[in-house]
DNA sequence: ATATTAATTGAACGTTCATTCAATATATTT
DNA sequence: AAATATATTGAATGAACGTTCAATTAATAT
């Protein structure tokens, strides 16, 4: 008996305004008071829900993180086309996936992560997760005769490796025709890795 | 006539600490109380320096990217060798550079950059430098015939987000020898990309 | 010595911070 | 309606923050 619990609803209204007001004024400028004051609710409500400002942290980490797996959403199925592959490296070297979460907070974060094991972790384990993912799709390519990439875990990396590097350097590019042209270069380079070709035209069998 | 300044030194004495105290308990936990402290001087002695702590924050990254350009130290000259070019790419792929300034802290700032346009344009400007330097390098060695590589600027690049993306996971790696493999991997990668032998191998003209 | 310039101190300011705790309000049960 | 569990408030805490300003100390000139 007694009143129906909200907490999980709750915690989850407060994190998404944290990451509202962090997203736009930064972490470090983001206290406890501004967001309640936000929501409109008491600030000690949401030491009631999360007990420190760490945990709350930790909590708006992990949610972010959830959202960078959100680039792999088509892909629960077992066999993978040449088309999964294809949208998964399109996504990968666009500009939609940083949609899904902010650069500056996930940056924000990796660099906390040098100082705190538990994020460090938590990035780790993402980065692999990501890597994984796109070993695996290459690797259902392979048997479907669809690509024939000789260590799909090492090409996989090596494209991350791609993806991410373009990133840090273009994110301070503000040359939105270099930032586009860089990042289809590298394009190119993941798919002659894989040897694939581009966007939608069909290929024969590899193998 | 009056007393000397000691303006320029002091200025430097406190960005030092700052950055050791940084260094240690992570930059937005490092107050000008804190460092008067380690200082043993009066913190309105740091303000009358800087003004503001902005204005430190500022001269702290200059100070840190200036290091990070220390990786290039040997290059004045007019002729490179390849031994040049080796040690510079066996540089970007160790640890040593690592040594030059703190990991945590240049992806602290980094991420600030994503609020701060001056920041911005620093680390633009820095990254842009690094590369510059690597192209020049290359171009360098191509006109003695010691390399003979397409388009410098463009391996320069190539090798730069090689370095960066692999750092930028590996960071988050705890196990060692899995980090210098994969480091030693893509090393590798690099010296394929320009065409030289790794280490010290003598090579002969490639044109 | 005296004037001058810069270094340095020390006290005080108002603000914001995360967190505490007791009190109150609001549902949902029996 | 009484009991109970949870939501929410509100006031208060002490600590830390960046910054200010006037006062003092110390060195270098004439």
């Amino acid at each position: 008996m007694g009143r129906k619990s909200l907490k999980e609803t709750r915690r989850l209204e407060i994190i998404k305004v944290f990451y509202q007001v962090a997203k736009k004024e930064g972490y470090e400028n983001t206290s406890i008071a501004k967001i309640a004051k936000v929501m409109d609710i008491n600030p000690s409500l949401i030491i009631h829900y999360f007990e420190t400002k760490e945990g709350l942290t930790y909590e708006l980490i992990d949610h972010i993180l959830d959202r960078y797996l959100l680039i792999y959403t088509v892909k629960n199925k077992e066999k993978a086309t040449l088309s999964d592959l294809q949208s998964t490296i399109e996504m990968l070297f666009s500009k939609k996936w940083n949609l899904l979460f902010d650069d500056g907070l996930f940056y924000t974060f990796y660099a906390l992560a040098f100082r705190e094991k538990k994020i460090k972790q938590k990035y780790k384990f993402i980065l692999d997760a990501l890597r994984n993912g796109l070993a695996l799709l290459i690797e259902q390519c392979n048997m479907q005769c669809i690509t024939n990439v000789d260590d799909p875990k090492v090409a996989a990396d090596f494209i991350f490796v791609m993806v991410d590097g373009a990133y840090f350097y273009l994110s301070m590019e503000n040359d939105k025709k270099a930032y586009s042209e860089r990042l289809a270069y590298y394009k190119q380079k993941a798919y002659e890795l894989i040897g694939i070709p581009p966007t939608k035209a069909l290929s024969d069998p590899v193998c």
